[in-house]
DNA sequence: ATGTTC
């Protein structure tokens, strides 16, 4: 199928594979993303070296196409990266402390919500409840220090103080984007949108509003955080993976869907690793079409999930689960998804960015280590007053 | 991924 080039490659179908041979990439993430390159109207495809499968479609993949595809972008819309600089010197913080004040994220924000929503220019939502919360999968708020500057001038010109914790957020539309994508999936299936019709216009619309509201969303869960712990702190970077755009392409406009793929065309991006290895910061290169100017979101899950826990759970206990192999510190309180999150059951995030600069596509500015990540304090259903739901079959 | 799934 593939050509056993060192690079990228490409596929039969014509879509491009960034990622060189040795690269493990799940025989499913390919098959998923062959399928989706012949779609009607797509242009280009491309998998990026944390491509996994995905519901139908792949994880880790950029599509161009003359048409809009809703299922392309997924349920979460606008999920993405922000990282703040924090005020917080990395000697100050102690871990014990530091994960008694981080308590409550999951429910609802009690500041003045209308004040708040003024103040971002965000219309209300049905789900506004939710605003300033993780959510779970993958999604995180991850406290990091810096581990190694390769490009100081880079680093020095994005504001960055290596003495001072970081914060990552990754998040995304919560409910919003699921409910934007079940409207328009009820209505159309999965069939492409003619860019000109009012049904993609209204899902356009609506997609426009879950990218703000993703960002928002992101924006208070690093407010809160911070509340907690009694620091500031100023964003240096938000970039979203899920989207679709109109891009000019060629002279051509056309619609570029991004679906875990960060962009390359908005300047300095962190590729995150698991909670057990570094991130990386990187420089988009100039010239980024090889991959419609994507990079990798991530490490890309190696395991599918609700699949860690069985192969990990005869040789790690839980509480084995709650510090790293880099000496950082976990918050989750839902058992399932501290195995669903282990750093075993993703790849390499070395290789992967290793894949990406080879081809040309960034270099690195730093990596990150993380001291402090918090997944979730409490699943939803056994919060306080939450029926314990039955196990077993009937 | 999901105010999820009983």
């Amino acid at each position: 199928m593939t050509e056993s080039t060192q690079g990228p490659a490409r596929l039969s179908s014509g879509a491009t594979l960034i990622a060189c041979a040795d690269s493990w990439i799940e025989g499913e993430a390919l098959r998923q993303l062959e399928q989706t390159a012949e779609l009607p109207g797509m242009r280009a495809a491309v998998g990026l070296p944390d491509l996994h499968p995905g519901k139908g479609y792949p994880i880790g993949a950029a599509f161009l196409a003359a048409r809009i595809y809703p299922a392309l972008v997924g349920n979460d819309i606008g999920c993405g990266m922000a990282l703040w600089q924090t005020d917080l010197l990395i000697r100050k913080l102690k871990p014990e402390p530091a994960m008694a004040r981080l308590q409550g994220l999951e429910g609802p924000w009690e500041g003045d919500l209308e004040a708040w929503r003024a103040e971002h220019s965000l219309a209300p939502t049905d789900f506004d409840t939710a605003l300033g919360t993780i959510g779970g999968g993958n999604h995180f708020a991850e406290i990091q220090a810096v581990e190694e500057i390769l490009d100081p001038d880079t680093f020095a010109g994005l504001a960055l103080d290596a003495e001072r914790l970081l914060l990552l957020v990754h998040s995304g539309s919560r409910g919003l984007g699921e409910s934007i994508l079940r409207t328009v999936i009820d209505q159309h299936g999965h069939a492409e949108l003619d860019p000109t019709s009012a049904a993609a216009q209204a899902y356009l619309s609506r997609h426009d509003q879950a990218l703000d509201w993703a960002e928002a969303n992101r924006r208070l869960i690093a407010t809160r955080l911070l509340d907690a712990l009694g620091t500031d702190a100023e964003r240096r970077l938000d970039v979203w993976h899920n989207l679709v755009q109109a891009v000019d392409w060629k002279g051509e406009r056309l619609w570029l869907h991004r679906k875990g793929a960060a962009p390359a065309d908005r300047g300095p991006v962190v590729i995150p690793g698991s909670r057990g290895t570094l991130s990386y910061l990187v420089q988009p290169s100039r010239d980024c079409d090889l991959s419609l100017r994507s990079l990798a979101h991530g490490a890309g899950r190696k395991w599918k999930r609700g699949e860690a826990r069985a192969r990990l759970s005869a040789r790690q206990r839980p509480d084995d689960l709650l510090t790293t192999a880099l000496g950082g510190r976990v918050i989750c309180e839902d058992k399932e998804l501290l195995y669903d999150e282990a750093p075993e059951a993703y790849k390499g995030i070395d290789r992967v960015v290793a894949d990406l600069v080879e081809a040309g596509l960034c270099s690195v500015i730093a990596t990150l280590r993380p001291v402090l990540t918090y997944k979730v304090r409490r699943p939803a259903h056994r919060q306080p007053g939450a029926r314990k739901p039955k196990r077993g079959r009937a």
